[in-house]
DNA sequence: AGTGGATGGTACCGATCGGTTCGATCAGCG
DNA sequence: CGCTGATCGAACCGATCGGTACCATCCACT
């Protein structure tokens, strides 16, 4: 049954449908760079529709950001658990998915910083902080595997270069092997770690 | 002579006190987030002073980020000068200066990166892709005096960290020692770098 | 004292913003 | 068929936006 009951046309399945489309506008142009009138326009989808599923604009900002987060997650997770039971081919694995990133031409830096840096309140600030958790989980998880004396602190280095890349990245462009180096600078702190001191 | 020919009242020192007024106003609520009229409110300067003066609102963001790059790095070099010869001390100096800017209570992030997420056009764009080529130049010197075999790549990966830490600091809050982990992560592939492979 | 440029204060402009409302339309279920 | 609810399209609202115009004021130099 492609519908639930009580109602004719899928609600879920047009919420879906307006998040997708409103995630690369957004992400493009910036959250507070595209008004409702031109997203009502682009996502095919009236004005009464889009405030009906998310109330107000931010509802929407906040959907599409958990949205991408989710998905930036499992695309993540995917890379690391394609890459083998090494972590060290684990860890090549994340900065090169980011590099892969990188070089799309729609790249424009982490949609959670960016969103972070105009909405410094509320709730997307606890979206952007949890999306960094789980990324801070994964390195962490790589950085215990490897056999690292303090598996958070190494994961929350290697956070600041993962973050740090895609900073570069965005202001310095893509030609530059920015992943490269990132990929290289977090083997070698891997390493280093994995080592015991002295 | 503090007073220019043919005028009265000194316009530079007026346009000097609106950028260093509207300077933590932008920095804190975003550059989108005041209105012309508040921020005329605030400075003290009537809307006709700040239009002269700018010409447009545009104007004044590019002179308050153009300056605070300019203080930004004069106080980097400073706190690098005043490490000593040693580059480790130079670049521990780095991020210890970093420590302290997560620190203060009005920090949220590195100015540069979050003006470009808002305003990912023309000019601003160019005085943040000018102010990561200066922090590049001075961490790829600290690579280059410490005998890195190549001072640009050991310098991007360095500008990672640093703009890492500073993205992690925003996000996570100051307590956890971000800025101590980023600068040991520095060090240690500043000493990886120094020493000759294998 | 008088002159002229710099400023403050304020009203105003058109445009756009986020959000609300209403009626017409359309799809599915009985 | 008739009913119900999701949707569209467009008009509309108050607020705010960046920017302009006008005038009184004020300061410094002659």
């Amino acid at each position: 049954m492609p519908v639930p009951k009580g109602s004719t046309i899928d609600p879920a399945r047009t919420r879906a449908a307006i998040v997708d489309a409103a995630t690369p506008l957004l992400y493009e142009r910036g959250l507070d760079g595209v008004g409702v009138a031109e997203l009502c326009a682009r996502l095919g989808v009236s004005r009464e529709t889009l405030y009906r599923h998310f109330g107000t604009k931010g509802g929407l900002v906040q959907a599409v950001l958990q949205a991408r987060s989710d998905r930036v997650h499992r695309w993540m997770a995917a890379a690391v658990t394609a890459a083998g039971a090494d972590p060290a081919d684990q860890l090549a694995a994340v900065f090169d998915a980011l590099g892969e990133w990188y070089r799309e031409p729609t790249f424009r830096g982490c949609a959670m910083v960016n969103a972070a840096a105009q909405h410094h309140d509320d709730p997307v600030r606890a979206i952007t902080a949890r999306h960094l958790d789980r990324y801070l989980d994964l390195l962490s998880g790589i950085a215990a595997r490897a056999g690292a004396a303090d598996p958070g602190a190494l994961g929350r280095q290697l956070l600041m270069l993962v973050e740090g890349a895609t900073v570069v990245a965005t202001h310095h462009g893509a030609a530059a092997g920015t992943a490269e180096q990132a990929r290289e600078a977090a083997l070698a702190l891997l390493a280093a770690a994995s080592r015991p001191p002295g």
